[in-house]
DNA sequence: CGCCCGTTTCATAGGAAACGGGCGGTGCACTATT
């Protein structure tokens, strides 16, 4: 018996949310959600993502499990909620008293609230596993999605368990959205959810207010005198993002010297210091945060006038993110980065991770030894590890194919050479490195770009600028039109294969260079003249 | 990987250069004390 599903999910968010109008992007994935269907989207934030749970949750049977990457914004959320006509929602999590969280199970299990936050670390212990079961959730929503692949492969790796707690559960359908996904963060989402053919909706991401700009900087001592130069003339308020936590102190006090409202942010501080800088700067009592990556997420700020980077990201899917939060209001805005070539070391050192093989054979063995599959709580409370670093371990062992998993989420091992098992488990890591390294290796190619910093962003999330945009300072310098290709080949989005590299696709071409995200070895940049001359690359 | 900072080294005896150790991001949950 069909059902006109558009008309109902309208209806829903008029009458319930006093939403008069959705987007077609959020009717169409709201829609194939309640037909049942793994969606991801990737929307810009600001552009309505919550409502894409909110409203379909109305419609289905059973309570919304909402995955949330912090227990502050957590209780943001909840409170937007209850601010709404919507139903209660409530989270689950140690940052509450234990009252709090008992009560949120009663309100969900007697159907007093409709969605439940939590964390994924929370999704690790067997009894939320089985109360979540009894609840028989019609809806799994993983928000903030790029943290799957961002923080699961070593910082939170309970954001790669997500798969197996989603099929316990029995795979309710599962929304995964996201602000900032390139090609090869969408699909480490859709893997490590383990999304059944998903739906992907992909809205756009320019942002046609924001100038983009980078500034070479020689010397490490010659950044503050350049940022003063420039924020000087700077409309207010506005972020500037370091790569230290005492370059956040630093740059703060400095600006404050020269009469600025500025504070500095990381996740060094105490807890009600950073809540007072949020706070503050939320309020327009402040003009600059000088903050590491730590501040930011949750934030929705209309009127953000720049976002200056005194070193690069380790990706430029974070540095999109980052300066992505100037600007909402579509005003004009300005991203800044203030680059020195040297700066890309330090990233390659915070993203090495150095691989625990002793932790990976630990984790083998008792998994041998167990003689039946054993859940990951129980492989946790086994070996003599953190539980970040024997999460970790498992994760490793179960992408290099190890380790047996069944529909459970139960892990076997059935070899008998847990030295193997960790050379195996080293051989994803390292695949992992290189595309960290290439991942860094790109905010050089764009840092170092002659033509058009538009063009190359968008290009990266696999969207196409036909014309260099000439809202950038490649463009006003005039670079960008020099580097115009003088022909249609290796046109971004082109599908190609390299001899040793295996297949990838065009990410960015300029006049004699075209950069390529090979699936096996991640991004690079090759020589167009040197590629036409021994047939590297063939068009597909 | 590269910076900072204190120490050593060399040796046109005051200071430059070389050396080496330490440091560097993101949050959850849990435990043990105040």
């Amino acid at each position: 018996m069909p059902r006109d599903v558009g008309a109902e999910l309208r209806r829903t968010a008029r009458e319930t949310f006093g939403w008069p109008e959705l987007h077609d992007d959020q009717l169409t994935a709201m829609t194939r959600l309640v037909e049942g269907r793994d969606v991801l989207v990737v929307m810009p934030t600001g552009a309505g993502k919550s409502a894409i749970y909110q409203v379909p949750a109305m419609v289905l049977d059973g309570p919304t499990v909402v995955v949330s990457p912090l227990t502050a914004l957590q209780r943001d959320q909840v409170g937007q909620i209850a601010d709404s006509d919507a139903p209660d929602a409530v989270a689950v999590n140690s940052a509450q008293p234990a009252r709090a969280s008992d009560n949120a199970w009663e309100a969900v299990g007697d159907g007093d609230a409709e969605y439940l936050f939590l964390a994924p670390e929370q999704l690790a212990k067997e009894e939320v596993l089985r109360s979540l079961a009894r609840l028989r959730p019609s809806l799994f929503v993983v928000d903030e999605a790029h943290c799957v692949s961002a923080w699961g492969h070593d910082f939170r790796p309970d954001y790669l368990r997500l798969g197996q707690a989603i099929e316990r559960l029995g795979h309710p359908r599962v929304l995964a959205l996201t602000a900032t996904a390139g090609g090869p963060v969408r699909d480490d989402i859709v893997r490590h959810l383990g999304l059944r053919d998903p739906v992907r909706v992909v809205s756009g991401f320019d942002r046609p207010g924001l100038y983009l700009a980078v500034s070479a900087v020689a010397a490490e001592e010659d950044k503050s005198a350049a940022l003063l130069d420039w924020v000087r003339e700077a409309a207010m308020p506005g972020l500037v993002y370091t790569a230290t936590r005492k370059d956040s102190e630093r740059y703060a006090g400095e600006l404050a010297r020269h009469g600025l409202r500025a504070a500095a942010y990381h996740a060094g501080m105490k807890a009600a210091d950073r809540k007072r800088v949020h706070d503050d700067f939320l309020a327009d009592r402040l003009d600059v945060v000088a903050a590491t990556s730590a501040f930011g997420m949750g934030i929705d700020k209309p009127n953000v006038r720049f976002v200056a980077h005194m070193s690069v990201p380790e990706s430029l899917d974070s540095y999109y993110q980052q300066i992505g939060r100037a600007g909402r209001d579509g005003a004009r805005a300005d991203a800044l980065l203030f680059y020195r070539p040297e700066d890309l070391g330090l990233q390659k050192f915070l993203t090495a991770r150095r691989l625990d093989a002793e932790g990976i054979r630990e984790v083998a063995q008792t998994l041998r030894d167990n003689g039946e599959a054993a859940t990951p709580h129980e492989v946790d409370a086994e070996v003599d590890q953190s539980h970040r670093r024997a999460m970790n371990n498992l994760n490793l062992l179960e992408q290099s194919g190890q380790v047996e998993v069944t529909a459970q989420g139960r892990f076997s091992y059935d070899g008998d050479d847990p030295e193997r098992a960790a050379e195996d488990a080293a051989e994803v890591s390292q695949r992992r490195r290189q595309l960290d390294h290439s991942r860094i290796e790109v905010l050089r190619q764009y840092a170092e770009a002659r033509s058009c910093r538009r063009q190359f962003l968008l290009g990266y999330f696999g969207e196409v600028l036909e014309r260099p945009c000439g809202f950038c300072d490649t463009c006003d310098a005039g670079t960008a039109g020099e580097e115009l290709p003088a022909d249609d080949a290796f046109r971004p989005g082109t599908a190609v294969r390299h001899a040793e590299w295996g297949p990838g696709q065009v990410v960015h071409r300029a006049a004699d260079t075209v950069t390529v995200l090979f699936e096996q070895v991640g991004y690079r940049s090759l020589s167009v003249p040197t590629v036409r001359e021994r047939s590297l690359l063939t068009e597909m």
